[in-house]
RNA sequence: CGGGCUGUGGCGCAGCCUGGCUAGCGCGCUUGCUUGGGGUGCAAGAGGUCCCGGGUUCAAAUCCCGGCAGCCCGACCA
C-alpha cells in the first residue's frame, strides 16, 4: 500500500471520514492550532468551484460582494440581547494589541450581523436605498469544543449574505429565494438532496425571528444542516438604528435577512458520495473531471502513446498523468482516492486498435471506446454519473425516512443511532414548535431538524408530545 | 469544558508494564537497473528534538507531574 488504507464505512464511519479527507488531499488538522484545519489543494479546489457556483447565483439575484472587518467591537454584539447570549460562549476575544491592553476588546467575528448593521445604519436613509443586497466571502471563528474537519472547525470559510428591505414581505421573499439558491446548488451541483424547512424556535439563529435551513442526510443516516437563511425581522435594525424614510414620509426600521453556507458543505459532499476506496466527487464539482493515464513499456511505445495521449487529453480537457517511475496501477489508485470522476487508460493495444479505455469512479466500470468517439463520450459519462450520484443519495434519503406516531417509537428508532455505527433515520412525526418537544427529543440526543416547507406526507395531526393539533410532520434525527 | 484512548524518521506500527550498549520493522523517499492494462522487482542509500516542559535516577522513548495536539463519548454549536 502506497498510502495509508481507508477504514471501511461499515467498520467505523467516523474513521472512514477522516481517512477519506486525508487521503483525498482535502484537508488535514492544523495540529499546532487547536480545532483548525489546513484546507489542502484538492479540498480548496472543490471549495472554489462551490464558491463560483454560489457567487454566480448571488450576482444573478442582485447581490454585490463587499468585505467587512474581521474584528468587531465587543459592545456591538451586546446590542442585540439574544445574539450576544447565543454567541458569547464561543467568542475569541482580542484584549491586547500593539503591546497594550485595549480600552474596548474586539471579538473575532463569529458572524457579521452587528458590524454590517452598523454600516447599514450609515448607508441607508431612504426607501430609495433599499433593498440593500450585500454578500461577504470571509473566514469566521467560533470557539468550538469539539471539532471535525470541514463539519465543524474553530475557524471556517463561508459566505454571509446580508440584506435590508423596506417591508417584512419583501424580506421574507429574500429569505426563501436564497434558501432556494442553496437547495439548487446542493441538489444540482453537489448531487446532494436536501429538505427545505423552518427551524423550531429553540433551534433558530440567535437574534433571528425565523430560521430556515436545508437538511441533508449523510451515508450514516445523520442529518447535516447544509445552509441557513434567516428572517431577522427588525431586531438588528432596532439594535443598530437602521432607519429609512418611506415613500409616504414615515420613518421606520429596516427589515433584514442573513444567510450563509460554509466549508461544511465540503464535508457534506464527502459524506454523501464517497466510498471505501476514497473520495467520490460529482462531475460538476470536480476540479479535475478526467485524467488520462498513459501505458507503455519501451521507449518507442512511450513516444507513440504519449503523442496520441497528449492530443486526446488536450481535446477533451483531461489532465495527462505523465509522471515517470510510477506504474499505471499506482496512478489509478492515486486518482481514485482523489475522487476524479473519469480515468482514461491509453496503451499500445489501444493505439493499435484506435481505442481508449474509460473508467468511471463511482461504479468502477470500464468501457472501451474509440478514440474518435471519446470527446463525445466523456461528457455523456459525466452527465450520467452526476445523475446517478444524485439518484443514489435521493434513494438513501427516501429509504431512510420513516414515519412515527408516538414519541416512544421515535425514541426507539433514534436512540441507538451513533455517528460511527450509523443507522440514522429521518423520522417524520407530528410535533409542535414548542420547547417541550425539543427537550423531549433531546433526551435521546436527537433534534427536530426542521419543519418542512412542503408536506410530502399526510397533513395535519396531533403532536405526539403535547397532544395539540399541528399541520404537518417534522423531521427528527440525530445530526452533526 | 468533563471522561476515555492516543502521540516514536513522511505514513503505519513495535519497544514502555519490568529504566541500561548504536531506538527497530513494514511502507514511502533518493540513486541505478528492471518493470509498466489496478499499488513491479532487485540493489545501494538518505532520513529521528522518541509531542513539549519540568522532575526522579549514575542512566528516561520507558517512571512521576504539568502542558499541547488528535480521535471517540458527553454537554455546546454552521
Amino acid at each position: 500500500m502506497a498510502e495509508s488504507p481507508i477504514t471501511a464505512r461499515s467498520k467505523d464511519f467516523a474513521a472512514w471520514y477522516q481517512d477519506v479527507v486525508l487521503s483525498g488531499d482535502m484537508a488535514e488538522p492544523a495540529e499546532i492550532v487547536k480545532g483548525c484545519m489546513v484546507i489542502r489543494a484538492n479540498g480548496y479546489a472543490v471549495w472554489e468551484v462551490l464558491q463560483r457556483e454560489l457567487d454566480n447565483r448571488f450576482k444573478a439575484t442582485g447581490h454585490q460582494n463587499m468585505y467587512f472587518p474581521l474584528l468587531i467591537p465587543k459592545s456591538f454584539l451586546e446590542k442585540e440581547a439574544e445574539h450576544v447570549e447565543g454567541f458569547a460562549p464561543e467568542l475569541a476575544v482580542v484584549t491586547v494589541a500593539g503591546g497594550k491592553e485595549l480600552e474596548e476588546p474586539y471579538v473575532i467575528r463569529p458572524t457579521s450581523e452587528t458590524i454590517i448593521g452598523h454600516f447599514f445604519a450609515k448607508w441607508i436613509q431612504s426607501w430609495r436605498d433599499l433593498p440593500m443586497l450585500v454578500n461577504q466571502w470571509a473566514n469566521v471563528m467560533r470557539w468550538e469544543l469539539r471539532t471535525r474537519m470541514f463539519l465543524r472547525t474553530t475557524e471556517f470559510l463561508w459566505q454571509e449574505g446580508h440584506t435590508a428591505h423596506s417591508s417584512h414581505d419583501e424580506a421574507m421573499e429574500e429569505v426563501l429565494r436564497m434558501l432556494d439558491v442553496y437547495a439548487d446548488v446542493a441538489e444540482n451541483i453537489m448531487a446532494m438532496p436536501v429538505i427545505k424547512g423552518q427551524k423550531t424556535r429553540a433551534e433558530k439563529f440567535a437574534g433571528a425571528e425565523k430560521t430556515f435551513s436545508i437538511e441533508a442526510m449523510m451515508q450514516n443516516g445523520l442529518a447535516l444542516q447544509a445552509g441557513t437563511s434567516h428572517d431577522l425581522g427588525q431586531n438588528f435594525g432596532k439594535a443598530f438604528d437602521v432607519k429609512f424614510q418611506s415613500k409616504e414620509g414615515q420613518l421606520d426600521h429596516v427589515w433584514q435577512t442573513s444567510w450563509g453556507v460554509s466549508t461544511r458543505l465540503v464535508g457534506g459532499l464527502i459524506m454523501s458520495h464517497s466510498d471505501d476506496k476514497g473520495l467520490v466527487l460529482p462531475p460538476k464539482l470536480a476540479p479535475t473531471k478526467a485524467v488520462l493515464v498513459p501505458i507503455y513499456r519501451k521507449d518507442e511505445e512511450r513516444a507513440q502513446v504519449m503523442e496520441v495521449a497528449s492530443k486526446i487529453a488536450k481535446d477533451i480537457g483531461a489532465k495527462l498523468d505523465e509522471r515517470e517511475g510510477q506504474t499505471p496501477g499506482a496512478k489509478f489508485y492515486h486518482w481514485e482516492r482523489r475522487g476524479v470522476p473519469v480515468v482514461l487508460e491509453l496503451g499500445p493495444r489501444d493505439i493499435a486498435a484506435g481505442n481508449i479505455v474509460l473508467k468511471t469512479r463511482h461504479t468502477g466500470a470500464k468501457e472501451i471506446t474509440t478514440q474518435e468517439g471519446i470527446a463525445e463520450r466523456v461528457p455523456q459519462v459525466l452527465e450520467q454519473m452526476q445523475a446517478e450520484l444524485y439518484a443514489a443519495a435521493k434513494k438513501r434519503l427516501d429509504d431512510n425516512t420513516v414515519l412515527a406516531n408516538s414519541i416512544e417509537q421515535v425514541e426507539e428508532i433514534l436512540r441507538p443511532v451513533t455517528a460511527e455505527k450509523g443507522g440514522g433515520r429521518f423520522v417524520m412525526a407530528h410535533m409542535k414548535d414548542d420547547a417541550r418537544c425539543d427537550a423531549r427529543v433531546k433526551e435521546f440526543k436527537a433534534t427536530i431538524r426542521c419543519i418542512p416547507l412542503v408536506d410530502r406526507f399526510d397533513g395535519p395531526g396531533k403532536c405526539i408530545v403535547t397532544g395539540e393539533q399541528v399541520d404537518r410532520r417534522v423531521v427528527i434525527a440525530k445530526a452533526y
